[in-house]
DNA sequence: TTAACATTTAACCTAATTGTTAATTGAAAT
DNA sequence: ATTTCAATTAACAATTAGGTTAAATGTTAA
């Protein structure tokens, strides 16, 4: 897990969309759900891949699930990107 | 393709160990082989995906062909999860 | 407590990925 | 020219991924 997860997580357009949406804020699956052209069964699926990944957060309210994005596992992979890079462009930020 | 198939090249352990190993300098296709426990036909196909991605570049050398790293199609995807980070931590580098 | 709604999980299908072995290509050496 | 070596491509098997519909779960409202 970790720096796999994260990657194979990202690896799917649908997922990258999802995480988009989510940075303006939170959404409940059927909203997000609305915005794509597959069944609300699929999304669901691909929105366990990114809670497995710990990309996204749950929290149920009433009948609705809202999901937000947590940014906090992508600084693993951006060090790596940027290690790869040259390890010349890391570590400017806290 | 784009940030699409450089992800997908990514979401590989044996493809992201064999980029990290470019970074130290070029390696031909069987010294690259020689670290992992799968077959040279197997290797092969895994640095084809990376050439796809343009993540590497070949260059034939007698019965050799050499493999270097390319990292800057790396800057695309660095700006898109930095971005998704919260858009603080991105341009820093030229 | 039953009905309705939001979402997930199960079962199934197809397509893509990854690995293997065998055959092919390209270049060098005998 | 033929053998040898490096590497790729083809053909195939097994696994994983992503989609669908149908059933199950959880919650609210009648």
């Amino acid at each position: 897990m970790g720096l796999q997860q994260t990657l194979k997580a990202l690896a799917d357009p649908i997922r990258r969309e999802i995480l988009n949406m989510l940075k303006t804020g939170r959404m409940s699956a059927g909203e997000i759900t609305e915005h794509f052209p597959v069944t609300a069964a699929s999304i669901s699926r691909h929105l366990s891949v990114l809670k497995d990944a710990d990309l996204i957060r749950d929290a149920r309210e009433g009948k609705y699930i809202f999901y937000e994005i947590n940014t906090s596992v992508l600084e693993e992979t951006l060090l790596w990107i940027s290690d790869l890079k040259g390890a010349d462009d890391h570590a400017e930020k806290q």
